[in-house]
RNA sequence: GGCCUUAUCGUCUAACGGUUUAGGACGCGGCCCUCUCAAGGCCGAAAUACGGGUUCGAUCCCCGUUAAGGCUACCA
């Protein structure tokens, strides 16, 4: 069996959404397990949509989420270029193949006579474009070297069957006549989606075309064009497609939909990779954590299902925070310093941060909510969360933390376990509970009334920290 | 409108005709733990869209209905 051979295809008008991120992930993740090769193409034939800088940062995504292509723009390979807009020459001559083969033929009509045609069509009849018994050979050729743009159209035939043997759709057959004769080359030079995908992946010898459901009506076009060629066809597998919460086709409008958008946010790669695997795959059990390595040797087409996915928040998060709390406080620390730093956060060292992180990645849900979450050990309180005050802050509380700041003041080894130790036995000596004392403390230290273990914030704070906030409390709160 | 696809808890899904009182996860509710919040543990509510077949037996196979989505460009 010769090498598999698979590719990922978008085209560059914008930011990597998060749907052809799984697209190109279960891509990567067939090529990696069958030894196979993952390409990345560019598919920039329509000029004005094209965004400038868009395939650098497709790159540079595809290269967060740790999807390494292996032949592709910059990189280069034995099958490039890589890139269609590069390729032009090559569509142009399969094309004009096929009208020497009598497989297509040219077409002066414009697109807005095409819309044109349609609206004056009007019938529930659908319109179906046959035109290439418009003009005569003659006409034709004379209006050609008289220089007017013309398109390339492929010729369907009529009353045939195209079947196509989809590995998660399984057998899907559609009527030729209600397939139109779809433009392959326009008039502008550059090739359709359909002329272009069909001539790359022959030329780049994919083995395999896995993409977005979305493909699926125009695959008998596809199908045709490789018999016309008399090219070996690929496999194809249409993936089923990520879902708005309304069961709409994931959009922008209801949420984020492009990964650098999770990427700021504050979602880790690994997580991000993880959570889009499972929506519309699964292994077979019930493990839903998987590294990268683990997610190649348990990946297979045949368990990607065929209904489509609605992308939930809830579970991202949840995978988020399991995440976090596999990697090493230092390891976060990287990836923490520079949020920090954005907001003007900086001065702290790796191990204090690192000790900060320790304390609260069990309370974060992604690494952006550190600062908040972590904020009273970067400055002072700059206010008392208001219900908590209602909540904590009692009437004999100054009394209490008074008594607890006292005690403190004469600690040496200012550790958790000191401190804790110090706080109970003030609170046994004053006859309350020991509540009574750790909660309006933990308010005047971190301004709110949730957060880490008290004792082991104190450790980290220091005394000086601790000792000036308290008794700044003192002052302020009445 | 036409074509195509899909259909199990709110969501992601398991079950490859019987071992199922339909399993897990997220979310939700309750309890435990506890200095709070998380985390963790335990418990709970929650689904096979509907109607026909086929079969000794259907979540699973077939047909229909309904619903949802995708596609219907000289966009990808």
């Amino acid at each position: 069996m010769s090498t598999i051979r698979v590719r990922f295809a978008p085209s560059p008008t914008g930011l990597l959404h998060v749907g052809g991120l799984r697209t190109a992930l279960y891509n990567f993740l067939f090529a990696r397990k069958h030894g196979g090769v993952f390409i990345l193409r560019i598919e920039d034939t329509d000029r004005n949509r094209y965004v400038p800088g868009a395939m650098e940062n497709l790159i540079r995504t595809l290269g967060w989420a740790g999807l390494q292509y292996d032949e592709g723009p910059v990189t280069g390979g034995p099958r490039g270029p890589y890139i269609q807009s590069e390729r032009l020459a090559q569509y142009k001559a399969c094309a004009e193949e096929l009208i020497r083969n009598g497989k297509a033929y040219r077409d002066f009509l414009d697109q807005g006579d095409d819309d044109e045609q349609e609206k004056s069509g009007e019938g529930e009849q659908p319109k179906i474009a046959r035109r290439q018994n418009l003009l005569s050979s003659d006409e034709v050729r004379r209006r050609l070297e008289a220089g007017e743009p013309a398109a390339v159209r492929m010729k369907v035939p009529d009353a045939v069957t195209i079947a196509i043997d989809d590995v998660i759709r399984g057998h899907v057959e559609f009527a030729s006549d209600l397939v139109n004769d779809q433009v392959l080359l326009k008039s502008d030079g550059y090739p359709t989606y359909h002329l272009a995908n069909v001539v790359d992946d022959h030329f780049m010898g994919v083995t395999h075309v896995i993409r977005g459901e979305e493909w699926l009506p125009s695959t008998p076009k596809h199908v045709l064009l490789y018999d016309y060629f008399g090219w070996p066809k690929p496999v194809f597998a249409h993936l089923p497609l990520l879902l708005n919460p309304d069961r709409t086709k994931l959009s922008k409008r209801q949420g984020d939909v492009a990964v650098e958008d999770y990427q700021k946010k504050g979602y880790l790669p690994d997580a991000l990779v993880n959570f889009i695997a499972l929506l519309g795959w699964n292994p077979g059990d019930e493990r839903e954590i998987f590294t990268l390595e683990e997610l190649t040797r348990e990946f297979s087409l045949e368990r990607v299902g065929k209904s489509g996915a609605v992308f939930n928040m809830d579970k991202l998060n949840s995978v988020n925070k399991q995440y976090l709390r596999t990697k090493t406080d230092q390891e976060l620390v990287s990836v923490v310093r520079p949020i920090l730093e954005e907001s003007g956060i900086r001065g702290f060292s790796d191990d204090y941060l690192g000790q900060v992180i320790r304390l609260t990645k069990e309370r974060v849900t992604t690494v952006c909510d550190f600062k908040e979450t972590g904020d009273f050990f970067f400055a002072d309180p700059a206010r008392y969360d208001e219900e908590a005050l209602k909540k904590n802050w009692k009437a004999e509380s100054p009394k209490y933390v008074a008594a607890v700041l006292d005690a403190l003041r004469s600690l040496e080894t200012f550790s958790a376990a000191t401190i804790e130790a110090v706080v109970r036995r003030t609170a046994e000596q004053l006859g309350v509970g020991p509540g009574k004392l750790i909660h309006p403390v933990r308010l005047a230290t971190t301004g709110k009334s949730t957060g880490p273990g008290l004792f082991e914030l104190m450790e980290v704070l220091g005394k000086g920290t601790c000792v000036r906030r308290l008794e700044r409390a003192l002052q302020t709160l009445v």
